[in-house]
DNA sequence: TTAAGATATCGAGGGGTCCTCGAGTTAGCA
DNA sequence: TGCTAACTCGAGGACCCCTCGATATCTTAA
């Protein structure tokens, strides 16, 4: 087995781990999350028991190969309160998850599913994606409208990276403009 | 093969083609659209051969089995102008598709795959879903932002529909809420 | 340098799935 | 009661998931 890097590995697992992620890339990139994990192994040169070795199931893979990008939109999440108004700071924070969750076809999908499982390897990240959200909502209070709740938020993102995969960034981008729109409308209309 | 009852069919094909939609309604409802078919197949008491002797393909399966519904919905798209006002008609219209296209798990994407891909069953179906779409948008134009498009309405029901699918109802319900605002929404508020 | 032991790799194999197609069966007409 | 067109069957090839015992390789300490 190889864990994520606590105690050194082995020269050659190390290779092959690197080999598997750039070949899950690929192959995420071209069929989407759902990809077939023996032709991956196949590509990297490895045999399908290895594949498994390193990484135990699907969501395992998945969550090794976005963790750089979680990293970062985490980076970003965090430093977004204060840098703008907040409710451009939200905005920001719903760009990016929504371009982020339709970076392989069927992610939008894949991550939803982790947030609502527990046993799932990227449940954590889905869940710190959810606080963040939720404090950038809060922050927004008074600006968008009251009864609007980060849950609100949250799905209106997760849609929009649907989109994105399905249809269209651009048509993902409207999708988000009409929903802000939406998101700061209340019954007194405040000051555009 | 059988058709789609254009001549009348033998007695023990329009048994087995009855057997096939209730198991396969059956199976999209438990395992979404994606269900095993040969599952399917055994449930109804047929061979897999057999199955795919009525339906070629599983799009041909989803057709048939949404074909009623299908029906009922266009009923309902064609008789939305006149009886409600323009905004009304198209908010009762979004709703009804994005229930429509939550029966199963993965038919909002199902469906979305069909409207881009001419040769599938269901191609035809969703291109009048667009046209009824269409028609309601323009008929709202003045209430809603002069900027918006029909297929910017489309894509917040499919994913709307999506949302439905995959987080809930009550979910999708808000999403749909906030897009309306949104849509309406334009830079010198119209009252309301 | 070498040999033991920990670590990693391999791939056959069981259980699924999709879909095709030649051979066999049957409904319904004459 | 045939006959035939219509229908059904299911083995079989190609692919997929995942496991696990056998095998190979790296690393370290003597």
């Amino acid at each position: 087995m190889a864990g994520t890097g606590a105690r050194r590995m082995r020269a050659d697992a190390r290779r092959n781990r690197e080999r598997l992620l750039t070949a899950a890339d690929e192959g995420f990139r071209e069929h989407g999350v759902e990809a077939s994990l023996e032709r991956i192994a196949r590509e990297a040169g490895v045999s399908i028991g290895t594949l498994y070795a390193h990484f135990p199931s699907r969501q395992a893979l998945a969550a090794a190969l976005l963790r750089a990008r979680h990293d970062s939109l985490f980076e970003l999440g965090d430093s977004l309160p204060g840098e703008w108004s907040a409710i451009d700071a939200l905005a920001t924070w719903m760009r990016a998850v929504a371009a982020h969750a339709a970076a392989y076809r069927g992610l939008a999908t894949f991550l939803v599913n982790a947030l609502g499982d527990e046993a799932s390897e990227l449940h954590a990240e889905c869940a710190r994606m959810a606080r963040i959200t939720e404090r950038l909502v809060d922050n927004a209070r008074g600006t968008i409208g009251a009864k609007v709740t980060a849950e609100d938020v949250l799905a209106v993102t997760n849609a929009a990276a649907w989109t994105r995969e399905q249809v269209s960034s651009s048509q993902a981008d409207r999708l988000l403009d009409l929903a802000l729109r939406g998101l700061r409308a209340v019954t007194p209309e405040p000051p555009l």
